[in-house]
RNA sequence: GCUCCGUUCGUCUAUCGGUUAGGACGCCAGGUUUUCAACCUGGAAAGAGGGGUUCGAUUCCCCUACGGAGUACCA
């Protein structure tokens, strides 16, 4: 099993949105697979008929495609394989190791009544198990496996460590319902198997589990994976995550404007560490993923961490695949696109922008001086910022800067000559430059605005400001 | 109820018996500044509680408390 090249899963179930809970499973599984050059693999476990809906499959698609995780090969229907599971079944009645039960559901829920109300283990021993086939009935029935009565079963996990169980607590667990479909601790085990699935990482609300799991591996003989089961996420307020506690799917985190480099890299970071590095790239993180980084205590959510990780990606990005990727937010938000000029503006401006946003809104606001055209909409503290004095500097200001050069040299000269001659502070000449230029109180550097803007716009906009 | 898992600053975490318990986010104070952000300097801030084992425990063991999971003809 070491020597096998790694084979990694994610198996979500298409019962609701992907939530970041899962979406940190899948980045976990998809960096250890990438990281030792193995194959990750998707598989939809769609065997609820009642809860899955396409809706969610896609939603769950769609959210590993923005976090940039990509599986090999094509999805794989769990309910597409719910004859090799039934097989399987099949097989262990054949060997003897699983057998027919007649017990009906009304019995066994009759049992459980019964011995919860006296205190007693409800776990259901069915008289069955020993039955002589001679004595079946023409009813419907249950495939259950036969759990060893005694000894242990010990999961080897990776995270967890050695987790044992007494056998005298694992049941007769069903394999295949009266209906005969396979049941869902059918399904995984043959999957898993099938698939060549080495390494098993997946939420520690598995970890029980496993144990079962691992009864069917040893009655078919064959070998378990590696188990990695790792802690849930929690709420910032440290309570299991639920629609209320932030629980959103991933596609809303996205809507946020959180690029997904930093969110890969938060993701990561949550729950697992490599040593004191905090921010990395996907290659730094597939090079040092590995499953002894694993922590065991669940891990809350912190925004304001996600937010800063984020904006250290975001400063550190590629020009030009951060204006894809912010072309990509705006459709995905539904916003309008960018024009061409906006673009071309855009595309100067990002060096000086990318590094004091941390998400994309957080962009939009500070190249809203793009985004926006003439005439102008002013916030209100743009407008206390044009007053009268302020309109008066900027009409004095204007013949210079007809005559300056376009260039930052040149306008810097202008405006800190301008300045000194008038015994004016800097801010109090920028202010209203500010205003004018970006209609906001807040924006980036005057000289970047300025340059970016041109020489006509720049004047225009100043022009606009005096009326 | 029973079984299993977990518990280091507010948060994410480092430490793999010997450290002034480190880093990061956030927070507070100061500095810089052309607004916001950023940046620089400094600061407050942690081993859940109780027993062991040991020369020495955050680290190993047990108990308690708290949190979580499982206990289905759900996944």
């Amino acid at each position: 099993m070491s020597d096998a090249p790694v084979v990694t899963r994610f198996a979500p179930s298409p019962t609701g949105y992907l939530h970041i809970g899962g979406a940190r499973t899948a980045l976990f599984n998809w960096l250890y697979a990438r990281g030792k050059g193995g194959k990750f693999l998707l598989r939809i476990e769609d065997t609820d008929r009642e809860r899955s809906t396409p809706e969610a499959t896609d939603a769950i698609l769609k959210g590993l495609e923005w976090l940039g995780l990509d599986y090999d090969g094509e999805p794989i229907s769990q309910f597409s394989r719910v004859d090799r599971h039934a097989e399987v079944a099949h097989q262990l009645l054949a060997e003897g190791k699983a057998y027919k039960c007649y017990a009906t559901q009304e019995e066994i829920a009759a049992f459980r009544e019964a011995a919860r109300a006296e205190g007693k283990s409800t776990l259901y021993r069915s008289p069955w198990r020993s039955a002589d086939p001679a004595t079946h009935p023409d009813a419907p029935y249950v495939v259950r496996i036969k759990a060893p009565r005694d000894g242990e079963t010990v999961v080897q996990d990776a995270v967890q460590g050695k987790v044992v169980t007494r056998n005298e607590l694992l049941d007769d667990m069903i394999l295949l319902r009266s209906d005969g479909t396979p049941v869902y601790m059918l399904a995984v085990v043959v999957d898993d198997h099938d698939m060549g699935v080495t390494h098993a990482i997946r939420g520690d609300d598995h970890l029980n589990n496993a144990a079962r799991q691992m009864m069917i591996y040893d009655a078919m003989g064959w070998e378990a994976p590696v188990w990695a089961h790792i802690p849930l996420i929690h709420g910032p307020d440290g309570k299991k995550l639920s629609k209320r506690h932030g629980a959103l799917g991933v596609e809303e985190y996205q809507a946020m404007g959180y690029p997904a480099a930093g969110m890969r890299n938060y993701l990561a970071r949550l729950g697992w560490s490599h040593g004191d590095d905090e921010f990395f790239t996907d290659a730094q993180a597939r090079e040092w993923f590995d499953l002894d980084g694993i922590g065991k205590a669940p891990a809350r959510l912190d925004f304001k961490k996600l937010e800063n990780i984020c904006g250290q990606h975001m400063a550190a990005a590629d020009h030009a695949a951060l204006l894809t990727e912010f072309e990509t937010f705006l459709s995905a938000t539904g916003a309008s696109p960018l024009t061409a000029t906006q673009r071309t503006s855009l595309s100067a401006a990002l060096p000086f922008l990318q590094g004091s946003a941390k998400t994309f809104p957080q962009l939009v606001e500070k190249a809203n001086f793009i985004l926006a055209s003439r005439p102008l909409e002013r916030d209100a503290k743009a407008e206390k910022a044009l007053d009268t004095v302020s309109r008066s500097i900027l009409k004095q200001l204007t013949p210079q800067l007809q005559n300056a050069s376009w260039d930052r040299e040149a306008l810097e000269a202008t405006l800190n000559g301008f300045a000194e001659a008038n015994e004016l502070k800097f801010g109090k000449l920028a202010a209203p430059l500010r205003a004018a230029l970006a209609g906001r109180a807040v924006s980036p550097s005057v000289f970047d605005m300025m340059l970016v803007l041109g020489r006509e716009e720049s004047l225009a906009r100043i022009e606009d400001a005096q009326e």
